[in-house]
DNA sequence: CACATGTGATGCAACGTTGCAAATGTATTT
DNA sequence: AAATACATTTGCAACGTTGCATCACATGTG
């Protein structure tokens, strides 16, 4: 721990140069005023000093931390979704000053403390939600406070703010016209955690998309709370119950997962008696169920857009250009 | 973001009081040089306005950054390991005034950069690094700084260091016994990462036990480098392979999810014709393979000891204390 | 009464940075 | 030659915290 040497700062530069302090802050803050020959100077020593600006003097002058932080969501629906979202944080910032502190929810939703601590400190330059709610509480918060922060999903708030969502709708006709297209007749959406606006968004999407291509709706809700067994169990139920759906949607993996497995226990052979399309996320479906039609979200990307975003709103870029939406990329099977 | 009101900091405190911002700093840190009176008179005020130290105050004045790195490593072995992981570690250290900022890897361990960002601008009071090899050189760098970290994962270093690791050796060896108390004649350990000293650790206690149990050993390495298509293909091959084993153990989520997908096409009842254990991590295996064998590690309880033992270390512990397993806890489904 | 001993509280400098106000130096104008 | 303009550089204070050295005051000692 004893590192010898002192930490490089810019007195170091300073000295090192016979500049003063301020000439050596304001050149490598790039000041237009200074002398071409002197900022050179000073760029070169910075660069053989290896100079790094220290984090907690800018933070504690200018009250810029340089931390983004992302609230993590407990939910397990998508498989390695934090893996993901985090590397494609991370992508998005390597080269600049920014760091990422996550910050681990573990009940769902109750996130209002976290953002209530990141907002009276002033902890973090700028937070990334993900599963947000219609009225998301934090959303909420974060308007009121006029900071800076963009969320995983959309909400139904009057006031704009910056987002980055998948395109549920597009997923769910995506869905549903190809069931219908492989001559489905009738059609469950299996769908969970309703506190999302993804639920609405997709179950509204689900029910147009079907009347216009004629075949039968039904939603199987409230499947958030259910165990991975119960699940299983309810994908045995289905198998054998006689007026069983010939199409069916599942916007979760781990739903997913659960649900074929009680189907085929239940002798159902999927692709044959009932078909399926899944929303995928992670690269181990497609492993395990290959045949199977699947429409893809790419979380890595959601991360990397998210903190794009985030960084603009962050510089003050106007919130009507901070809104988009990730296509949903099919990938079709069989025939 | 213009909240009008201004920060709460000792300096409030002191004109609430009426003391001096030493007395209050002091009184709040614990100076027992005070009176009693003055003491209860700080602490009922910070109370009171809800003071919280800023953190870049102290970072600068002292040095210290209240804020613990980890290094999460890109691999995708373990399902959902980055989320178990990081509410581990959120979970030990709420209640505390640690945060936790999180670098991730892109490329497989060519971390040494991320560890001397770290370790020159002292950016973390302490790190927690996974997927730790034997001869680590992130392992090495941290220790030739004298710098806090925790790995999880032991290497082969003379210097001692801290850790928590999974018992390898143990979950091996209770893998061998149940399959031969199945019967199995031939096992097959699959597994991947070299890299890791965990990698050598089992193999060895594979050998060992297997040796003294009386059964064939034979171990499948270098499946690191596979895609899950690839692993699925050699799950298909095993199939169609005339010597192929009465037994296999497998160390990684995602591979045994792939293989159970190739034997299984390939005509293989695992259970009847060849027998299956494997290392699970996160909640989808059993609900996936409810009838088969596994041996858990579990990751969130991984990462509370790891930050537990790494706080123990900042704040001085010796090492040797430092240093602790995590026995694997064999689910048997079967016979 | 002068002095030492405690007890309790405080002033001050420093950590590294930034931005304003001010100073220095050089060139141009009257 | 003095005044003005401009170009370039710098001193200083402040952000919130801590810890050392010091101080004010009361009590006890010779």
């Amino acid at each position: 721990m004893a590192s010898g040497i002192r930490r490089v700062t810019l007195k170091t530069i300073a000295e090192m140069t016979g500049l003063s302090l301020s000439t050596v802050s304001l050149s490598l803050r790039g000041g237009t005023t200074l002398k071409q020959e002197t900022r050179d100077k000073v760029n070169e020593a910075a660069k053989a000093l290896g100079y790094v600006p220290d984090r907690a003097g800018v933070r504690l002058r200018t009250g810029k931390t340089n931390v983004i932080a992302l609230v993590l969501d407990g939910s397990e629906d998508s498989i390695d979704f934090a893996r993901n979202m985090i590397q494609g944080i991370g992508h998005a910032i390597t080269g600049t000053r920014y760091h990422l502190t996550v910050i681990p929810e573990f009940e769902r939703h109750n996130s209002t403390e976290t953002i209530n601590y990141i907002l009276s400190n002033r902890t973090a330059d700028g937070v990334i939600i993900t599963h947000t709610g219609p009225r998301d509480p934090r959303v909420q918060m974060m308007i009121d406070a006029d900071f800076p922060f963009v969320s995983h999903g959309r909400t139904e708030f009057y006031t704009p703010h910056a987002y980055h969502d998948f395109h549920s709708e597009e997923f769910a006709g995506l869905a549903v016209k190809r069931l219908a297209a492989k001559g489905c007749k009738d059609v469950l959406l299996v769908i969970g955690d309703d506190s999302t606006t993804n639920y609405h968004n997709i179950v509204t999407s689900f029910r147009k998309e079907a009347a216009r291509a004629g075949v039968e709706a039904r939603v199987l809700e409230g499947t958030a709370k259910l165990s991975p067994a119960e699940m299983r169990r309810v994908g045995m139920d289905l198998a054998a119950d006689p007026h069983r759906p010939d199409g069916i949607i599942s916007d979760s993996e781990m739903r997913t997962i659960a649900l074929v497995g009680g189907l085929t226990e239940g002798g159902v052979t999927l692709g044959r008696e009932v078909q399926l399309i899944y929303k995928q996320t992670s690269g181990i479906l497609p492993t395990l169920f290959p045949k199977m039609d699947s429409i893809r979200e790419d979380v890595f990307a959601a991360g990397g857009e998210l903190t794009r975003l985030l960084l603009k709103r962050i510089d003050g870029t106007p919130i009507k250009e901070l809104q988009t939406l990730a296509e949903p990329q099919p990938h079709w099977r069989s025939g």
